[in-house]
DNA sequence: GTTGTGACGCCCA
DNA sequence: CTGGGCGCCACAA
């Protein structure tokens, strides 16, 4: 690992363990890294992450089911068409059912 | 120690 | 429905 902070090691954790063709909350992953109001600090901690080769970045979207990316090396587009290719539907304002495809972590994730 | 900021979340007009 | 605004937390400078 890099320069470590403990809740950006978590994010990593939590992140990667979104299955494929699911998707999170920042609330959610906020809160399953112990941090329930940090949401914010998920979407900044992932934008200066640098392994998103190890982290599914693209599965993680705002409560409203909207992506809502502001600038990153990747854009809004980009995850639409990530999500797109695990089998999600996407809108062309780049919205969609975000509880049809709600990741409901197990007891394999709460093990922090 | 203080300040600014951010890929959010939620309430109100 | 849309837009505007506040609060929240963790982190970099």
């Amino acid at each position: 690992m890099n320069t470590t902070t403990p809740f950006k090691n978590k994010v990593i954790k939590v992140v990667s363990k979104i299955p494929y063709g699911c998707v999170a909350s920042y609330g959610q992953v906020a809160l399953y890294c112990g941090a329930p109001r940090a949401a914010r600090e998920v979407g900044w901690t992932l934008n200066r992450m640098e392994n998103v080769d190890e982290v599914p970045w693209w599965r993680v979207v705002n409560n409203t089911g909207r992506i809502t990316i502001k600038g990153s090396s990747f854009s809004a587009d980009m995850q639409r068409i990530l999500l797109r290719a695990e089998g999600l539907i996407i809108s062309e304002d780049f919205t969609f059912n975000i509880e049809e495809y709600r990741w409901k972590p197990g007891t394999d994730v709460m093990q922090f």
